[in-house]
DNA sequence: TTTTCTATAAACAGCA
DNA sequence: GTGCTGTTTATAGAAA
């Protein structure tokens, strides 16, 4: 019977050989339903611009930092031209006044509030601040050890003077040291200055008045439990703590600020930022006032109707009682500058771990870049990572996506030249064409690209390729000059690309007929020459948006090979984007980016759903450039009612051949019926 | 578990 | 008769 329809078909193929080139022959080389995983694909669309801009931002953190340096070097020189001989103890000082040269100024709680809501700072640019403060605070504790010891000397010099000695070597002594401690204070005051400078750049939104109040040396490695004991403390504090009064007045928060940051208020005395503390009860209202102005009733510290402030949740009905609210609960005291110190914290370790997690993101990119990138110095098979490699490729025939890889997905097949293979010719061998199915991730389809590609790999090394027999039998047909190729031209386009199939003959090449017998896709037509081989683009097209309308996963898989698809010859492409297929556009041909791809994949494959969908039913004869290419369909059914139409449908002749087709396996396949 | 798809093997027939 | 070509069937494996 089956052999009957097999002579038969070729009888009437050549009676038929001028006919309608409407091969009714379902495509088994589907592409796209590849099982590539799309969700694989690396996130890569974290904005360059966000990189640039965190780069820029250290960047100029850096170069504030350099400014501040050598500013305070030069005021170091300075100064010590106008230093005098230092005592003894003077060298023990020299590192806390280099330390101090390094920090500008001490930012208050307020000031810290404002770069916190703003953020007008970077992580790293806080962190310098962070540690400037730090600095500071080092150096105002020395500035109270110093009075301390003027202080004792103070004594010393009374007692002695009531002893009725008074040594000239002491009284130089102290005369040191007090100039020392003018310097000092020239030092902050540089520091202020460079604090401006910083304002002036931008880079701080503080005003320059605002009270210095020193900031308790912060622990750099507070654990997060720290943080919330700390935080709780503060809180606790808060509920326990009524508010002292709306009107601090700055010398007394300086005061309290200090206190609690430092063990004695003499520092407040010896801070010559206390004379500005006026300006920052001035300024700070107009700070506000501007602010919101520009951003009416928009307050990072209000939101829904509740104050935001850490561990606060006050309800203000309104914005203006928000700020009355801010105003009087959050007030420059102790309790919020602790607060924010803690919301410093906070933010340094949260800004620590994006700073790694961005490093270990840069990382993969890096990483998967380079793996993206290899194939091209050197032919690999191809492999993979759809979403990696973006081979453009237009879709192929087979279904299954990744190549069989035992190391890891990504990598499939990795060539045996280069580094760690996995797997090995001898592997290959001793597999062989026996009846051993390899996975089916073997069978990726396959593209000119890839196949261009990893030709010289293929060529050289005993590798199965991972493609379907399909999916190669229909590249070498098209990578011909007329389309079409005979059995033999097969068989050594087979062996002369495939260095694998140059072994076990006799098994691949009854692969190869079955398949061209198998598959609709592949025509066999009767020339002058003889029997050769075409491929019907449209059949072997055709099924995929059947299979993808109809398994979700299939779908998925298909955005996923979308990348893979086979880019057709140019001519092939063209005639596919006239003829509205869009998985097959020149657009989709591109070569997106790795930010766009995923989207522009998504957005396609949107559009080519419906449209596949929509496309099949009218499917016509015209639409196929392959058609054109294949005059003659031997295996047409020229007796068949349905072909009297005329060039017919595609979809009519594969329909309504089953009497004919019923060799086809997959003739009967509800592909079909959705089509029709 | 079923379905689908592919690979593999084999049988068979026609033809040069 | 042999080998090539082409068709068909059966089966196994893998994935959905």
């Amino acid at each position: 019977m089956m052999q009957e329809s097999g002579t038969e078909t070729k009888s009437n193929g050549s009676a038929i050989q001028n006919g309608s080139g409407g091969s009714n022959h379902l495509l088994e080389c589907g592409g796209l339903r590849e099982g590539r995983s799309n969700g694989e694909t690396p996130a890569v669309d974290i904005g360059a611009a966000d990189l640039a801009h965190a780069q820029q931002q250290q960047q100029q953190a850096l170069q504030v930092a350099r400014q501040l340096l050598l500013q305070q070097q030069q005021q170091q020189q300075v100064s010590g031209l106008k230093s005098p001989k230092r005592n003894d103890k003077q060298p023990a000082l020299q590192v806390p006044v280099s330390v101090a040269m390094m920090t500008p100024q001490v930012i208050t709680p307020q000031q810290m509030q404002q770069i916190l809501q703003q953020q007008v700072l970077s992580p790293q640019q806080l962190q310098v601040l962070l540690q400037q403060q730090q600095a500071l605070m080092l150096q105002q504790q020395l500035q109270e050890f110093y009075k301390k010891q003027q202080e004792q000397l103070q004594l010393q010099l009374l007692q002695q003077q009531h002893a009725g000695k008074q040594p000239k070597e002491q009284q130089q002594v102290a005369t040191q040291q007090l100039a020392f401690q003018q310097q000092l204070l020239q030092m902050q005051q540089l520091q202020q200055q460079h604090l401006l400078s910083l304002q002036r750049q931008g880079l701080l939104t503080i005003q320059p008045g605002q009270p210095a109040l020193p900031l308790q040396p912060l622990a750099q490695g507070m654990i997060p439990t720290e943080l919330q004991q700390l935080w709780k403390e503060v809180t606790s504090a808060h509920t326990a703590e009524e508010t002292t009064g709306n009107n601090h007045s700055s010398l007394d928060l300086t005061t309290t600020c200090v206190s609690s940051s430092a063990p004695s208020k003499t520092s407040l005395i010896m801070n010559p930022h206390a004379s500005t503390n006026g300006q920052l009860s001035v300024h700070t209202p107009k700070r506000e006032s501007l602010s919101h102005e520009e951003h009416p009733h928009s307050h990072p510290l209000y939101g829904h109707g509740v104050c935001k402030w850490p561990g606060c949740e006050a309800v203000c009905e309104d914005f203006q009682s928000f700020l009355k609210h801010l105003n009087s609960e959050h007030a420059l005291d102790d309790r919020s500058t602790a607060q924010c110190r803690v919301q410093m914290q906070v933010v340094q370790q949260l800004e620590l771990q994006l700073a790694k997690d961005k490093e270990r993101l840069q990382a993969m990119m890096t990483h998967l870049h380079v793996k993206s990138t290899e194939p091209k110095a050197a032919p690999q098979p191809l492999n993979l990572v759809s979403s990696v490699t973006l081979s453009k490729s237009a879709s192929e025939a087979s279904p299954q996506s990744l190549p069989h890889t035992p190391t890891t997905p990504t990598a499939p097949l990795t060539p045996v030249t280069q580094g760690p293979s996995v797997i090995t010719t001898t592997s290959m061998h001793t597999v062989g064409p026996i009846r051993r199915r390899y996975s089916d991730k073997y069978n990726v389809p396959i593209s000119s690209a890839d196949i261009a590609q990893n030709q010289e790999f293929y060529k050289n090394a005993e590798v199965r390729p991972p493609f379907t027999y399909a999916s190669l039998i229909r590249q070498a047909i098209l990578e011909s000059p007329e389309k079409q190729l005979t059995l033999n031209e097969i068989y050594n386009w087979f062996t002369r690309m495939f260095a694998y199939f140059r072994r076990n003959a006799a098994t691949w090449k009854n692969a190869v007929r079955h398949n061209l017998s198998l598959h609709k896709c592949f025509v066999r037509v009767e020339n002058v020459k003889g029997a050769v081989w075409t491929v019907d683009e449209v059949e072997f097209q055709k099924r995929r948006p059947q299979k993808i309308s109809g398994n979700p996963s299939l779908i998925k898989n298909m955005q996923s090979s979308h990348a893979y698809c086979t880019p057709l010859n140019a001519a092939l492409q063209a005639s596919m984007a006239e003829n509205s297929i869009p998985l097959y556009t020149t657009a989709s041909m591109g070569n997106p980016t790795l930010g766009n791809l995923a989207s522009a994949i998504r957005e396609e494959l949107n559009g080519a759903m419906e449209h596949t969908n929509s496309n099949e039913s009218d499917s016509s004869p015209g639409r196929s450039p392959m058609q054109a290419v294949h005059p003659v369909h031997v295996k047409e059914e020229p007796l068949d009612p349905e072909e009297a139409e005329g060039p017919l449908s595609l979809v009519t002749t594969a329909n309504h051949s089953p009497d004919f087709d019923h060799d086809r396996d997959y003739e009967d396949e509800p592909v079909n019926e959705d089509m029709e």
